[in-house]
DNA sequence: CTGAAAGCGCTTACAG
DNA sequence: CTGAAAGCGCTTACAG
């Protein structure tokens, strides 16, 4: 049915093991030998099982990816990323999530097992972080994507949060702001303390209010605030969400924006284009943290040593309406 | 290095046939035997390798996804409910993007000659589906996602569009709209035809302009047919990105909504809820199509006969603040 | 109920 | 420069 390399070494009139020198370019083969193989190749149309190969060589040319769910607003970001570099390097993209707990994880730790790929790109794990140090002490070689403020074991991307809320600092002071209100994510999020502390290092506040990274807490936050008379003339939402709850209650409230009040957020999803007024915010480089631990991983595989600190990719104020 | 059949053979005194037979409880074994054969595999945690299961058993029991990029909005849900329904049915998944044209396709081509997986998840081919017909002809199990009007030789899901057209144009008139805009799609696209034809159905206009699913086609037509005085009512566009266009401009020109005019979208994407106001929509099922395409798929491998008319998910018309 | 052997389609020492 | 043979880790007739 199928193609093998033993009908192309009998069309040709070689050995298997000519066919597959000159499919891998391995060894001396001659010219014209070389040659004819190649043309009943393109005859036969011929292409090498996977598995086959895989299994010979013991290792599958495929890498796996990680993540906590597909439908975060930065997701497609980082798996384009990925795809895009894992393709070009001519591996395969194994696709596994672990969104109904530790049925997902087992059943993940068993394709690990059964080395369905080489190695692994992880995407914020929740409570997988043990599972995986296991699996890296294993021997798979695996890369995070992580903003949690994990220190694991092996290499991971991360951006620069610290530096991401600082500008926002620098942003609104320039602007003449004094009194800003911050609503953080998850305080247990490495990520919600860099920036934080990014941001008083720059403008001091006490206005800080502990958030959880959806709209609703940006909306709460905001009445509660004005229900009580406190006054602000900024925000600085730790996420884009947040930032669009933010501006829903200010609108409500009859606060202008940014007249009364200029508002940053962050990530520079999407939808901060479309919100009213246009969402400043600090963006994060999500493709290309993506593109960049694909690259780690790949290299890693090709056997270069890894690095042993975490690769710091640089945030960028993104100035929109809310705080032109 | 790592545990294989033969080891556990050996160390429960029997023959790998007999560990094949357990593993997979095909054909009759003692008892015991397989108990104690369990024992062995539970202790020293064998697992099956994935490439000498499916050499052996010429298949993968992995699916792969072929979409055009990953970062469209709804492509999120459509992966998840991919994704969960090849998981629990114990599939991998592995995914392919086509947005570097020739290479990438010739690339993803010699991915199915490798037999890396046994059936495919299409989301809106763009200029493969011929290629894909080739690859349905040459005997490769296709499932496909789209909305473009083809009618393709393997079964496909696709959405109402049509009735989604006429939910929009019923909603519209029940509040009183008599003067409605629709802003198209692509014409070229099945489903820019169908949600045209569902509205006019309903409630007849001559003010139909083409657009092309982007913000800025939106803003476009709205300020022209304001800056030439044609009055309007309400606006249809035919996507959410163009309705967010559309509400843009018409605050920059001082038009109020829903007041002055009211606006519905097409596919309720994330950002349908923080637009100002919030934009009344026609919701596509989006994760729901991806779980239906992955269920057929997988059933299809499984030997069910496949449907061999489009299998059509129901819109729902979600009522916000942009038109109640 | 159980096992020896062939086979899935490759790669890779080893020998020439 | 080339090939016979063993091996990767399974499954599956076939025989008992």
């Amino acid at each position: 049915m199928r193609v093998t390399i033993a009908d192309v070494a009998r069309e040709a009139g070689v050995s298997k093991t000519t066919v597959s020198r000159v499919i891998n370019t391995k060894g001396e083969v001659d010219g014209s030998t070389a040659a004819r193989v190649r043309e009943v190749i393109a005859q036969l149309g011929y292409v090498p099982s996977s598995g086959a190969v895989g299994l010979a060589r013991g290792s599958s040319r495929t890498v796996g990816m990680l993540v906590p769910s597909l439908t975060w607003p930065w997701m497609g970001e980082v798996l384009q990323g990925v795809v895009d570099t894992v393709e070009a390097a001519d591996y395969g993209l194994l696709l596994f999530t672990c969104n109904r707990g530790a049925e997902s994880v087992e059943r993940f730790t068993s394709q690990v097992s059964a080395r369905a790929f080489d190695g692994l790109v992880v995407v914020e794990p929740e409570n997988t972080l043990d599972h995986l140090t296991a699996l890296h002490r294993g021997g798979l070689p695996i890369v995070l994507i992580d903003d949690r403020g994990h220190h694991p074991e092996f290499p991971s991307v991360v951006t620069t949060n610290h530096e991401g809320g600082a500008s926002a600092a620098r942003h609104l002071r320039a602007a003449g702001r004094t009194r800003p209100l911050v609503i953080t994510g998850p305080q247990d999020f490495g990520c919600v303390r860099d920036r934080l502390a990014g941001f008083v290092s720059v403008l001091p506040t006490d206005l800080v209010v502990r958030g959880d990274f959806t709209e609703i807490c940006g909306r709460l936050a905001v009445e509660q605030l004005i229900a009580s008379g406190v006054e602000f003339d900024s925000v600085f939402a730790h996420n884009d969400i947040t930032a669009a709850g933010v501006l829903r209650a200010l609108r409500a409230a009859g606060r202008s924006v940014p007249g009364d009040i200029a508002v940053v957020g962050f990530d520079d999803i999407p939808m901060a284009e479309h919100t009213e007024p246009p969402l400043t915010t600090v963006r994060q480089p999500t493709r290309q943290m993506g593109e960049t631990a694909a690259r780690m991983l790949l290299s890693h595989l090709g056997g270069t040593a890894v690095p042993d600190a975490p690769l710091v990719l640089p945030t960028e104020l993104v100035v929109r309406h809310s705080a032109p």
